[in-house]
DNA sequence: CATCAGGCGAGAC
DNA sequence: GTCTCGCCTGAT
């Protein structure tokens, strides 16, 4: 069990944000066991807690999350191999937020509102999937259908505490699945999409390895050559799967801002590495509040 | 009943 | 290169 503090982190942020379809609120309370007086530290542990789970890299993990402190259920081993890197923990949010213009008071807002998102570093495999599923759709029905796939082509598993999960779909799987099977996930027209991305993974015409080792526009461009993968869904994949901070993805949220509050323009140099960050407070405030 | 939800591909020009 | 148009489906 790992507690983290909660300054410019929050899970149901995150989970809100809509970048990771897979990070949930878990409905069911913690065995008691996980109540304790004190985590050590001098500290004592919270006590109203929202629970969540989130599935990556073949793993399904607890988190809860209270008012000022965020509690991992995992290894000391487990959150430094992979959590501390998944959720950027690493990274000086509020360094970032610093950058913001003094007289920006909307992007000021904005990053003030979702101070506690953070850019994931998602598997990008399943970011490919998810955000050519995400096209002219909700995040409720994004859930759905990543649901199906995952129930329907994904391994089976359950946790030492008993929580049945399912690993997200290979390209393979996906790749052997019939046309007619994806309409059957509620993908509609994105069904031909997925068909024919995951084909030309599997079959080695586009290589995610070598993807992952390329910079922001290079990727970008590989990106592209994918079935169902434009501009926007190119960049936002480079933002929470290769991490590269400084794509800015323009989406109908941020189109409608962009023509609202900077009519002059955005001013992306300034934040030139950090856009993406800036992109996601923005997104964010806008899905929540616009 | 029309419109919209984190766009994209195909075809026209 | 830029523009328009049709597209699955569920919620409002």
């Amino acid at each position: 069990m790992i507690w983290v503090e909660k300054e410019n982190f929050s899970i149901k942020q995150i989970c809100d944000s809509g970048q990771c379809f897979r990070l949930r609120k878990l409905e069911s309370s913690l065995p008691a066991s996980y109540r304790h007086d004190s985590l050590g530290k001098g500290r004592s542990a919270v006590t109203e807690t929202e629970r969540y789970g989130i599935t990556a890299f073949g793993r399904f993990l607890e988190i809860e999350e209270g008012a000022d402190d965020i509690i991992f259920h995992c290894t000391a081993e487990e959150f430094e191999q992979i959590w501390k890197g998944y959720f950027d923990l690493e990274e000086d949010y509020g360094k970032i937020i610093g950058l913001i213009d003094e007289k920006d008071d909307y992007l000021l807002k904005a990053a003030a509102f979702g101070s506690g998102v953070r850019i994931l570093r998602q598997d990008l495999w399943e970011v490919i999937v998810s955000f050519i599923i995400s096209q002219q759709n909700n995040i409720k029905r994004i859930r759905k259908c990543i649901d199906y796939l995952c129930e329907k082509y994904g391994e089976k598993k359950q946790t030492k505490s008993g929580i049945i999960y399912y690993d997200f779909p290979t390209p393979g799987a996906l790749a052997d699945a019939s046309l007619e099977d994806l309409y059957a996930c509620n993908l509609g027209y994105r069904s031909r999409y997925i068909h024919k991305t995951a084909a030309s993974i599997a079959e080695g015409q586009i290589d995610l390895n070598a993807i992952g080792r390329m910079g922001y526009e290079e990727a970008k461009t590989e990106l592209l050559k994918l079935h169902g993968v434009g501009v926007k869904v190119a960049e936002c994949i480079c933002l929470f799967a290769l991490h590269k901070t400084e794509a800015f993805p323009v989406d109908t949220h941020i189109h409608k801002v962009l023509g609202e509050q900077y009519p002059g323009g955005f001013e992306a140099e300034r934040y030139k590495g950090y856009e993406g960050i800036l992109q996601q407070y923005i997104f964010y405030y806008d899905l929540m509040n616009g």
